[in-house]
DNA sequence: TTGTATGCGTTATCAA
DNA sequence: TTGATAACGCATACAA
């Protein structure tokens, strides 16, 4: 910056100025300043400017895990409204782990983030307690939580759980099944697994113990999970699917095996996908605003760093989707 | 840190030590220091270390575009090292956009970051000017091109094609087809063509123009991409689709017309998925190491980061899968 | 509209 | 093993 003030004839502050606030400035010396930052090709460093300035335009997402691909959709959205905003995004991966997520954290507000997007609704004490003491705002998205740390932008699993299930109901299927990802830290399917519950239960539906599971993620593990159903409660009509591609699994499990779908047994899956729609038959699913999500996280994010903090909790809601499946 | 030095009674420099080389400590100072810090809760600042260190342990990662599933293994690969070394990934999408992609290069390098990996490998002049003057280490991983920018970990889309004509060949189709992406700014795409048709050449076989396709991405597009193809070549025995989810929107279109794969007409994928080996027919395709591609690169800048550079051309070979579609 | 002086929070360097 | 000092490159605050 000095070299450039120098050959441009002005003060540093005049070549901070022609980057930040160009409307300051003359017209003939904004001209001069570009002029040279073009020719020797001067790249402001940042990382200066942030030490001085104390903001940054980094935010930080955190997500359960990278391999799933419900999740691209909401990465996108946030990536298209951090560009547009000249906002950059870091992002990890915490396997699902809180401790993990707190690790994580931790090392994002040491690089000064201005925000932070949880995908994840269960923290430690420890993350809670960082994060409030640093004061940065912060987005849920995974799931409607009561009480959120700051903002919360989604929708009720729970309430999309008990639409399914009187969606069954309606269909009239009697005996219903449920296999979900394994619940453990995952506040997401424990809440869609109490909605679908509940949902039975307002219905007048009674479940099977043994048509309930917990599997692996993964097309193959749903698939064996399907089976297991299939031979530990033979008269189920209609399985709700609760995690990434489990109901394809599922359905693949059942062509394997000749059965009807959905004569023979009606699936739903949590998850719309351009897969799910596809299939044949397609899946019945719930479907939620991804993009929009990340779309609407992002912006308060942005909106809160730039001075225009406010109270969030935003519900983008869900349908269900009936497709040849139920 | 001036606060947690006051508390313990030493000089900011210790704890800076604390922090970034504690063996240089006696134990009791470190203890001391520690205490204070677990105590007041003190988040250090990397901006200003990294002001001050003249490095930072970021890793700026630009994809051709985040909706892309086939990326999420890579990027999955470069989080678990990354992650294993305390670096932090920063990521963004150029939406295959050469100017875009430099826009980006420019903000990653104001936020001097150590490193940058490039799923493209089609550059601006501009990109490869900042590039070679900022001087640090650069992983191109979607192509294995001849002159790389900088270092390159991937696998020849080029071979890969001319493999999957050989397959062709090797199973007795005559009448070949072909349907990829949108080539425009798309090296890999243009790679894999180019590939494809040389091998046929190799294997005898010629392709007649109406069996070439270009399509838009998505499973849809692939459907009527597909359909168009059947039309204007109703004898093609055997498609090649090269993009991610193209192979299962033809195989789709396939179905609902009725046609038997393989034996009416064969099908196969330039990306392996877990649901192309899932489908009924399973889908041929090629697999190649997308999670060790990324763990690669990551390497590759970490160790460029800690002092170990070297020049790198890793080629990480791919397979073809041959399964029920072929 | 432009410039001067100062400080951001850390680490490199050198000294003790 | 520890400390004092200066410096990193920019932006804030204020002055002109």
């Amino acid at each position: 910056m000095k070299e450039v003030a120098r050959l441009a004839g002005v003060s540093t502050m005049t070549v901070s100025r022609a980057l930040t606030s160009p409307g300051r400035l003359s017209e003939q010396t904004l001209r001069r300043v570009r002029e040279v930052i073009d020719r020797i090709g001067y790249v402001p460093n940042r990382v200066a400017g942030n030490l001085s300035s104390d903001r940054t335009t980094l935010v930080a997402l955190i997500v359960p895990n990278l391999r799933n691909a419900i999740l691209a959709e909401t990465i996108k959205g946030i990536n298209d409204v951090l560009f547009k905003h000249d906002f950059q995004l870091m992002i990890s991966d915490c396997a699902n782990s809180p401790v993990i997520e707190e690790k994580l954290v931790r090392t994002y507000l040491a690089q000064q983030v201005c925000g932070i997007i949880l995908h994840n609704t269960m923290h430690t004490p420890g993350t809670k307690t960082v994060l409030r003491a640093a004061g940065i705002p912060c987005v849920e998205t995974g799931n409607l939580i009561a009480s959120p740390l700051d903002m919360i932008v989604s929708y009720s699993n729970s309430a999309a759980g008990s639409a399914m299930a009187r969606h069954f109901a309606e269909r009239g299927y009697r005996r219903p099944g449920l296999i979900t990802l394994k619940i453990r830290d995952r506040e997401r399917i424990r809440a869609a697994r109490r909605g679908f519950l509940a949902g039975l239960r307002t219905a007048g539906l009674s479940i099977d113990r043994n048509a309930i599971l917990e599997v692996d993620a993964g097309l193959e593990s749903a698939g064996k999970g399907m089976a297991q159903l299939l031979e530990a409660a033979p008269r189920t009509d209609a399985v709700y699917l609760v995690g990434d591609v489990l109901a394809a699994g599922a359905l693949f499990e059942c062509q394997r095996r000749g059965l009807r779908v959905p004569d023979d047994i009606a699936l739903a899956s949590s998850d719309d996908s351009e897969w799910l729609a596809n299939l044949i038959p397609a899946m019945t699913t719930v479907r939620y605003p991804r993009y929009e999500i990340g779309v609407q996280a992002a912006q308060a994010i942005v909106d809160s760093a730039l001075g225009r903090r406010h109270p969030l909790r935003l519900d983008l809601g869900f349908e269900i989707l009936q497709r040849q499946s139920t």
